[in-house]
DNA sequence: ATAGATTGTTTCTCGTCAGTTGACAATTAG
DNA sequence: CTAATTGTCAACTGACGAGAAACAATCTAT
């Protein structure tokens, strides 16, 4: 089956050149094959849309009515593409973002609002959410993680990495003890971050003697929201384990002092995950570029 | 190369039925190909369309505004496409129909009329001209013929046939006697119809002992024009051979009197021509039919 | 848990058809 | 008359469209 499209071309190319010749070259194509489509085109119809003979084109009745209405179209139909295809080249239309709820607030969120001045006409929808969502379900271009990467199918872009800070409130470590090694946490009341908030245990990694080791904590609470379990160190509930970013401004109050700080717990790692990398939109690819130069720069 | 018209009704598909499965089946292809369809169209777009995993999908931005531009202009598409269909189907338009001045007024033109009655959407361009023009370049539909063929590349349809009537004005035959058998016209002067109005002279055939044979004549006056012969003819001025149709009348009411009518000239036959017999429109094959009909019917 | 069913994608193979080339018939120009 | 140009036809060939089967991912059901 020849390209029907290419056939209308054809026809339209035929129609205003008035010759096959002419028409095949403007498509880069051979006569022969210009007469071929004409013909498909004419029986695909039904009807004889251009009368020829060896010297002279002319349109018939039903040529000259398909023409117009023809012509019109397939130049929409090339607008429609353009447009469409300015996606991929030009900043526009909605962005989404997702990011977990806290490290959204205080570092994705300015991030976004320095895109949005950079390019006024974008639409951006940032979605603070706990957990990893599905990305296509949920219609989320890109998701800010600050975890382990999970085993999924999608693109991971690294962005930088935020410090896990143990820490408590200073009359919590007054009446409990302060911790001196890792080992001292069996006897402290442990605020655990957890997915699925089904177990009461967790274990943390602590950097020692070059070597990362796990250690065993329990404690009475868990919770997959990191802000509630800040609020609840503050209040003197127990000792936290908590990405800078929460825990910076009560730090410099001193509403919580870090512990355990000469055993450095590995760095957690910010990514970038969208679902694919294929014909990606510029919105995202320009997104992705400029929080990778953020993270960079800062 | 798919078919890019292919492709695009395979994203409409799957945009409507949001599964690549169900939009196969309606257009007969394999779930293979649906795919490949939509990756092909992704790539000449160069944004992706649908976002989708092993269980679900979703149109990105750039597909949901592409659908919905696509589906209108595609559906006018097929609206277009139908329409111009119906001119295969039915009688519409303008029929531009050729033929010979005097036979055209006569007998060509209450058939049209005729044919206008039974369709009455139907407009007819009636074009009475002399010789054999080009039906290309006139944008003539059908000749209507009373010669022989000329050696054409046309489609002939024979119609029926016309007898060449010898005859001349009875006041002529009285001062200049009345041939008895063919070779006696060389003593009259003849007037001559010829297209390429250059010679003074002629071959008219006859039929004797069951042979046709030429009879070379000369005379004074030759013409292009059967009426112009016809006139002069009753004048007085010569002997004529002319078509029935354009002297029934005058034979009726005496102006002229036929001679020679043992030795009956070939009857000369109607055609109707036409350029082409592929994909001809409704109008032009029920016109054909009708005036083939109209004359078995008389 | 485990197996089965269904999703979209990939890989591979095969047969066909799109497209070039070259000749042909018809026509015009000179 | 020759030469050039028209659209079309016929033959050839290489690429690519299309189906089958395997695969990875996911949901359902037992």
């Amino acid at each position: 089956m020849l390209d029907r499209l290419l056939s209308m071309q054809v026809f339209l190319a035929v129609a205003r050149h008035g010759t096959f010749t002419a028409a095949a070259e403007e498509l880069g194509l051979s006569r022969a094959m210009a007469s071929k489509h004409l013909q498909t085109l004419e029986t695909h119809l039904g009807v004889r849309l251009v009368n020829r003979t060896t010297r002279t084109t002319r349109l018939t009745e039903a040529g000259a009515r398909y023409y117009e209405q023809l012509s019109v179209l397939l130049t929409e139909l090339d607008d429609v593409e353009a447009g469409i295809g300015q996606d991929a080249t030009q900043v526009r239309g909605t962005l989404t973002v997702a990011a977990p709820p806290g490290y959204g607030a205080t570092h994705v969120a300015p991030i976004v609002g320095a895109f949005m001045r950079h390019h006024p006409g974008i639409r951006v929808r940032l979605v603070l959410i706990e957990g990893q969502p599905d990305l296509v379900d949920a219609g989320i271009d890109v998701a800010i993680t600050v975890r382990e990467l999970a085993d999924t199918s999608y693109i991971a872009r690294k962005l930088g990495a935020v410090r896990l800070i143990v820490c408590a409130a200073q009359h919590y470590l007054d009446s409990r003890g302060r911790p001196r090694k890792p080992a001292d946490l069996v006897d402290h009341n442990c605020l655990i971050y957890a997915e699925t908030a089904a177990q009461l245990r967790a274990e943390w990694l602590f950097r020692r003697r070059g070597h990362t080791l796990p250690q065993a904590v329990t404690g009475n609470f868990v919770s997959n929201v990191g802000q509630a379990i800040r609020e609840l160190a503050i209040a003197g509930g127990g000792v936290a384990r908590l990405p800078d970013y929460l825990v910076e401004d009560a730090l410099k109050t001193g509403e919580l002092v870090e512990v355990l700080q000469t055993f450095a717990p590995p760095l957690r790692p910010v990514h970038a995950l969208y679902a694919h990398r294929d014909h990606l939109p510029a919105k995202v690819l320009r997104f992705l570029e400029y929080a990778a130069d953020s993270y960079r720069g800062n």
